[in-house]
DNA sequence: TGTATTATTGAGAATAATTCTCAATAACTA
DNA sequence: TAGTTATTGAGAATTATTCTCAATAATACA
């Protein structure tokens, strides 16, 4: 954060801390809740602009199930323990994190990022990944 | 279309062939004008409902870059020669459509999807795979 | 350590994408 | 061909997200 010329304020903290301790998969105003426990006058607005400044600097992802809030979590970079993909459920939103194949993904995620980078000169800062399909319960 | 139990209508016709012709990227609005030269009368809410419909279908994809609008294309399945996944700049929103790597990712996406479905019992239809990062005029 | 600079903030208004409602229509089935 | 019922169009309604702007405070620097 600091690394980036960007300034480190009560309400960052708050939102990074929101995104480590509840978990995954937050939508904005679920992170505002929890943020305003640490941050009480923190404003909502204050929430969506750091959660896409994160989301830019590569330290949170943000993506979609399909019902229409964006959904965030720290992005815990593809070594971290932490890390998953996901698999949604397009009929009742359900996800599962999966954490199965992420080693050969990661690897070749990495190789892809190299040779992206290369060819196109992006600087490449995340990515995501996500399948989607019917859960058991609604394949019924 | 007809196999899931859906009508086929000269609505849901436009705006597959919208998506067909018009190429990638394309926003709901966007769709729906062109959708609206094929079928003059169609309605916006309908655009949205039928690429709803095909998302879930798995005919199309929905993905975003970042501004607010969700973007679709044809899915056209992993062997499609038309088949790509996109490389998003998250400051200017360009996105670059790449083919490189894609034998590889998709033969491990194939074994990712086999192996996702038999141990948490989804049927997966699609996929979403996205790469963001900073564009060589952005990194300026 | 105090001060200037300027990024950041909170509040609420504003925007705009998407969904909803509902009666009318038209695909498909038998 | 008629009946069933999914689908539609229009516009209203919702609601996630962004914007505005003056006030505040994090950092840099004297």
């Amino acid at each position: 954060m600091r690394g980036h010329g960007r300034r480190m304020t009560p309400a960052r903290h708050a939102v990074l801390d929101a995104l480590g301790e509840r978990g995954e998969h937050l939508t904005a105003e679920e992170v505002f809740r929890s943020a305003s426990r640490r941050c009480p006058d923190i404003g909502l607005a204050t929430v969506y602009r750091t959660l896409e400044l994160m989301t830019r600097l590569g330290v949170a992802s943000k993506f979609d199930t399909g019902d229409e809030k964006a959904r965030y979590e720290l992005a815990e970079g593809p070594k971290a323990k932490g890390h998953h993909h996901h698999l949604v459920c397009t009929s009742c939103r359900r996800i599962v994190d999966y954490k199965d194949f992420i080693k050969e993904e990661t690897e070749l995620l990495r190789k892809t990022e190299e040779g992206l980078a290369k060819k196109y000169g992006f600087r490449i800062d995340s990515h995501l990944i996500q399948f989607h399909g019917l859960c058991p319960d609604c394949r019924k």
